[in-house]
DNA sequence: GCCACCGGTGGC
DNA sequence: GCCACCGGTGGC
């Protein structure tokens, strides 16, 4: 049976909140500016309620049709399109985060001109009662609705909350169209705690991972696990104070796209290329085009070259 | 040297 | 297969 769908809608509004295109200075400057990007794009009043049209950033190419060819090439690479991040959840509470896939520059390091590292766009939530998307503000309320979705589902009039008055009859603020990627978040993850400030930042397609969490501290400290959080609680016991371990959450949202994300390689033993000889030292000569190395413990290495590391420059297929 | 981004892997 | 965690590395 399928599950039913998501109940809420979040807008992540037309500033790039938590990450900044391009360069590393932009980063530190949006970080700097997030308080004011969370003030997010003006929602429109039931007045026009045509939502869409004010959505900053969404790209209006229909490049792949949903209609007309459900097999359309995905909506992406491409720089234009947007990602959309959205959290139909099991328990019938459904938080939606947007993404948009905006052009970025993309790591030198990766020599692919194609490669964009998409950032997030708005954040969406379902209607518990009509199931239509509506799009939330900033992300402060987008983090508090999602905290309480199971216990407090999502309905067009929460939007009263923020002055924006909607119902039910209204339109969707956005459809689940090919020209936005879209990607299930987690439900009640708590609120950072005061001062703190999550941060997702979403990884560009092919990569080993869809995204990372990182919690910036009130001193500015990025930290990037649980243990990173403990540590610096227990060094800092001035932001210490009331803040629980358990209000951290490092989960990622997952794309609906099962390929965005490139797949582990299975491990089939028999295709398996040796890169080092491990066997007796009278078998030298077997080696043939790398170079011989020892590659377990050092103790036992009998004057072997030590095997190295690998060191791609390509991508994995 | 710092940091953003990415890959890898052990544990489940 | 997913996730938490952390090491590596290239650009700045």
């Amino acid at each position: 049976m399928q599950s039913r769908p998501t109940k809420f809608t979040i807008k992540m509004g037309g500033k790039v909140h938590e990450i900044t295109p391009c360069t590393n200075q932009n980063r530190q400057k949006t970080i700097e500016n997030d308080q004011n990007a969370l003030e997010g794009p003006t929602i429109p009043s039931n007045n026009d309620s045509k939502g869409t049209d004010h959505i900053p950033n969404v790209s209006s190419s229909s490049e792949y049709s949903t209609e007309d060819d459900e097999n359309a090439p995905p909506p992406y690479p491409d720089s234009q399109k947007q990602m959309v991040i959205y959290n139909p959840s099991s328990n019938h509470s459904n938080a939606i985060t947007s993404i948009q896939n905006k052009p970025r520059s993309f790591p030198k390091k990766h020599l692919d001109p194609k490669r964009v590292v998409p950032e997030v766009g708005a954040f969406t939530v379902q209607c518990a009662n009509c199931f239509k998307w509506r799009l939330i503000p900033d992300q402060e309320k987008y983090e508090v609705i999602r905290e309480h979705i199971t216990d407090h589902p999502f309905l067009c009039a929460t939007t009263r909350q923020w002055d924006r008055h909607i119902s039910c009859d209204d339109p969707t603020d956005i459809e689940q169209d090919g020209s936005r990627i879209w990607a299930i978040d987690k439900p009640n993850i708590a609120k950072p705690p005061p001062g703190w400030k999550r941060l997702l930042r979403l990884r560009s397609e092919g990569s080993s991972k869809f995204a990372d969490v990182y919690y910036a501290s009130p001193t500015g400290t990025k930290l990037r696990s649980t243990p990173e959080v403990e540590k610096y609680l227990a060094s800092h016991p001035e932001h210490a104070e009331g803040v629980a371990i358990n209000r951290f959450s490092f989960q990622i949202p997952k794309p609906l796209r099962d390929d965005y994300v490139k797949k582990r390689p299975s491990q089939n033993p028999e295709r398996v290329q040796p890169i080092a000889w491990a066997g007796p030292v009278d078998n030298l000569n077997l080696q043939i085009a790398e170079p011989l190395a020892w590659a377990g413990p050092a103790e036992n290495r009998n004057g072997m070259p030590e095997a190295k590391k690998r060191k791609y420059d390509f991508d994995c297929l």
